[in-house]
RNA sequence: UCCCCGAUAGCUCAAUGGUAGAGCGAGCGGCUGUUAACCGCUAGGUUGCAGGUUCGAGUCCUGCUCGGGGAGCCA
């Protein structure tokens, strides 16, 4: 027997026979002889209003027993709807109960209003509600674009490895990949640990970016990204952290800053454009119950010329703002000055309050960036001639920096001199500077955190709540 | 890791140091082409854990556990 999804279902033409399957959200009895019974089955936000006249076999034993959260397949005709609400409903002929709710006063996800906290602590049940629901459809619209812009482009997926045998990434503390067994730990003469006898035969942890593998395949194939998991094992608890999350990376050949910068201003337009265009029925939720400019914003984005200010035009921006009241009170509470990282309220006033706009924030004091980041020129100079290097930063309203980008330093004796400067052993980057020996050229890449990505479109306000099974300090059930 | 806040019925929340309640959800009944349905009745509690103060603690004090918000780190 041929089945429907409930999103073909409500488009099909009345008169169609068929079976749907899902989940019951609610069930309402009438006594002029039926019940109505709203099924989901996730294919789209809206439910399928299906109709029990009180004659079927088991109307009694079964259907006035249906509650939130069974799974049934009902049989029947789709017919315009004699009530308001829905265009199309079900006419069942025949209802079979798949799986009962055991216990229906203890169901976790009843239908009724829960909090996002709540919901945290039955994430196994928690995608089915609205919200989630919501969320799992719009992050899986933007990872399909995701592909599909990259695709569209001549860029290759490159598939950078998860467990990395160097802590030589350098973006935050790491995870630990070990099979020795920890309550008899080997230890060499001198009482370290001896990795020697571990899995690896060496020391191993989990990536914190797949930025320096995917600039290899970037060195052959010009155009390439990466989009998988990342671990950071940072104490960090704020609704824009996870311990894992997931990030893309483009990294572009024969590119500099400025054509990084138009990558990820077209690269945010596309996603954009693609969940509005896909996921409008999700997006209206959003709208309506989460986040009323969730719309209004991404066609905003869309529309306009991401703002582009250097970090020296950016200090003096905040320090016109800081410019002391009458009372001698000053708008920030951490100072601004060039050199110094920009504090959140700072990225926030420039994107929600200066500009209300994404701004793009490029060109850093060299000394708080990586040393991968490429020198630039004394054009580019900060006061007094102090040095900067071709990095920028996306920053969005209400979720802060997106995307953390910069051309890569290609010029092996700089790149060589910046490790010297920053204390970093040369030789655990060999074949990163191999890449600059052998036929080196201008390069430039980004990193977008996947789930901001998804906070920014759905206006959710946790990140913990806009991927499935969240990890977090002291958090990794399910 | 630091600062603030919180933990009471399945869920969301009330309760001046003096007999623990409501709404929603659930069960039963009524009513109705219903749709956040509506009306009535019923069940549902070791007030996060461990101590302390008090004639008496959900309430005050101490410690712990868990959770939330903000900051830092960043994506």
């Amino acid at each position: 027997m041929t089945w429907l999804r409930v999103c073909d279902a409500l488009n099909a033409q009345p008169g169609t026979k068929t079976t749907l399957k899902g989940w019951v959200r609610t069930r309402r009895d009438s006594k002029a002889g039926l019940s109505f019974i709203n099924l989901n089955d996730g294919s789209c936000f809206a439910d399928v209003q299906i109709v029990a006249p009180a004659d079927l076999p088991n109307y009694e034993n079964e259907v006035t027993k249906l509650t939130t959260g069974c799974s049934i397949e009902a049989t029947g005709e789709l017919v315009e709807s004699k009530g308001k609400g829905q265009a199309v409903e079900l006419k069942a002929d025949s209802i079979t109960v798949l799986g009962w709710v055991d216990d229906p006063d203890t169901y976790p996800v009843s239908a009724k209003r829960h909090t996002f906290e709540y919901l945290r602590e039955v994430a196994h049940l928690r995608v089915r509600t609205n919200t989630f629901g919501a969320v799992a459809r719009v992050r899986n619209c933007l990872a399909q674009a995701v592909h599909r812009f990259f695709h569209e482009r001549g860029f290759s997926w490159i598939h950078t490895p998860i467990i990395t045998a160097s802590d030589a990434e350098g973006a935050g503390e790491m995870f630990r990949v070990s099979t020795l067994d920890l309550a008899n730990i080997p230890k060499t003469g001198d009482g370290h640990l001896d990795f020697s006898e571990d899995f690896f035969g060496r020391e191993a942890m989990l990536t914190v970016s797949g930025q320096l593998n995917v600039e290899t395949y970037c060195a052959a194939l010009t155009n390439v990204y990466t989009f998988g998991p990342t671990f950071r094992a940072e104490n960090s608890n704020t609704s824009r952290h996870l311990a894992e999350f997931w990030m893309i990376e483009p990294e572009i050949a024969f590119a500099d800053l400025e054509a990084d910068m138009k990558l990820a201003e077209d690269f945010l337009k596309y996603l954009f454009e693609a969940v509005l265009e896909e996921r409008a029925d999700d997006m209206d939720f959003f709208a309506q119950r989460i986040e009323p400019t969730a719309i209004d914003r991404l066609k905003h984005v869309i529309d306009s010329d991401f703002k582009r200010v250097s970090y020296t035009e950016a200090i003096a921006i905040l320090e016109e703002a800081n410019t002391p009241d009458k009372k001698g009170r000053q708008k920030f509470e951490f100072p601004v000055s060039w050199g110094s990282d920009l504090q959140s309220e700072h990225e926030r006033y420039l994107t929600e309050e200066h500009f209300k706009a994404p701004v793009i924030v490029h060109d850093y004091p060299k000394d708080i960036k990586a040393f991968y980041m490429r020198l630039n020129g004394p054009d580019k100079a900060g006061p007094d001639g102090r040095e900067t290097v071709a990095a920028m930063d996306v920053l969005a309203p209400g979720i802060g920096e997106i995307i953390g980008g910069s051309q890569r330093e290609e010029r092996l004796d700089v790149l060589d001199h910046r490790l010297d400067e920053m204390d970093l052993p040369k030789e655990d980057y060999w074949w990163y500077r191999d890449l600059r020996r052998y036929g080196t050229v201008p390069h430039a890449g980004f990193g977008l955190g996947f789930e901001r990505l998804v906070q920014f479109v759905t206006g959710m306000g946790n990140i913990r709540d806009v991927i499935p099974f969240p990890r977090t300090p002291g958090q990794a059930g399910f």
